[in-house]
DNA sequence: TTCACAAGTAACCGTTCGGTTACTTACATG
DNA sequence: CATGTAAGTAACCGAACGGTTACTTGTGAA
């Protein structure tokens, strides 16, 4: 293994930036912190990431990039109605549970207004996979599986943001429900709900 | 009208600081900048609010007993059921979408751990109007417009955290959907989208 | 073995920022 | 109209921060 290592320095240099932009923001973030917690020197950040703004979007792309892994592996089991509904909210809770530093990341960019945001590419795995939840609650609805009278555009835009509330604003929501919403058990019955939330809304009767 | 007067300075320092934290965060704020935007010297907000920490906490519960006079304004309007739910949905929509600052304050608190978060007085009307409308929920229940399976705390919580999701990801939600999510129409769409998909999964059959 | 170059270091620079000091001015009170 | 005091000002300070410069060292090909 050789001391020198460019590519190694560059991937933990991004992990710690992770950590550091994570925690405390781009504003609040310190180059010198993100130095010090890769064990690189502050200059090697520039030569491999120009500067503080760079880096920061590399790292945004780098969770994007865990995020559309996760929502990959969701479209290659080919599931559809009830259970791709249940498996999607699954997903997502589980992803958001697992990289805290994407919820807190993306919070950061919406606060500063998506100024960071580069447009996503046209076609990107976002887009594919939210354009195949679209059509399979589409699908549903023609099986009659799920009521006809719902918007499976809004349903899909409602699966997302009601997941990643229960991470985005836990601090807040602790203080004013009196309960710790952090803790994996209370986690677990926010992910059962959500489910349920989501299916008890567009589903036609029945069974769960 | 003197020419001197501590009140409204002290107030209009609260406001420019309202927008300036809103806008950029506690980090990412600069003293000088709410200085410069509400007209006073730097100097007298040391005067009136200590630090830049105290007059963070200032806007804070400032922010946060607007919210409480529209909760209160909903209970006194003393209504029960499927007529209560959607207009919980409606007041708590409203106000976030007329209160912008309220979103991106918290968002911040939430971002920082809470670690400015004083804890939530016993018995304040944050707590109130929540065990408000967990009892309603109860009631329905027992009255049978409700669904006998919900779970009228979660339900609440969810409630909450679906309104608040459509104003904090506006930016990266619009970009991932490839749509303004921050336009009026798509405001109101948005709204009774999410009044149906609470309603939708609470009530028992028939009418909306 | 040499040597050119990529990888890495440490000290430094100009600016910005939260906070303070020393001073000035308006105004209510007697 | 004098005067004590609250309200307000401007200039300043030390520390921290993003970014750079000048220099050193490890590595691999000739």
């Amino acid at each position: 293994m050789p001391e020198r290592d460019a590519e190694r320095s560059r991937r933990e240099i991004l992990m710690a930036a992770e950590a550091e932009f994570a925690q405390k923001g781009f504003y609040g973030a310190r180059v010198d912190a993100i130095a010090r917690r890769s064990g690189r020197n502050k200059r090697m950040i520039y030569v491999y990431f120009g500067d503080k703004e760079g880096l920061w979007r590399q790292v945004i792309s780098e969770v994007y990039r865990r995020m559309e892994e996760a929502e990959q592996s969701l479209i290659d089991l080919q599931l559809s109605g009830r259970e791709l509904v249940r498996r999607m909210v699954y997903t997502y809770f589980d992803f958001l549970q697992a990289n805290p530093s994407f919820v807190s990341l993306l919070s950061w960019e919406n606060l500063d207004g998506g100024c960071r945001l580069e447009p996503l590419p046209e076609g990107k795995i976002g887009r594919q996979s939210l354009q195949f939840f679209v059509d399979a609650l589409e699908r549903g609805k023609a099986e009659g599986i799920f009521r006809p009278e719902i918007d499976p555009w809004h349903t899909a835009l409602s699966m997302i943001t009601t997941c990643f509330a229960n991470f985005s604003n836990r601090y807040t929501l602790s203080r004013l429900f009196g309960a710790d919403l952090c803790g994996a058990e209370m986690l677990a019955a926010r992910k059962e709900h959500t489910a349920r939330l989501i299916l008890g809304c567009i589903c036609t009767e029945g069974e769960e």
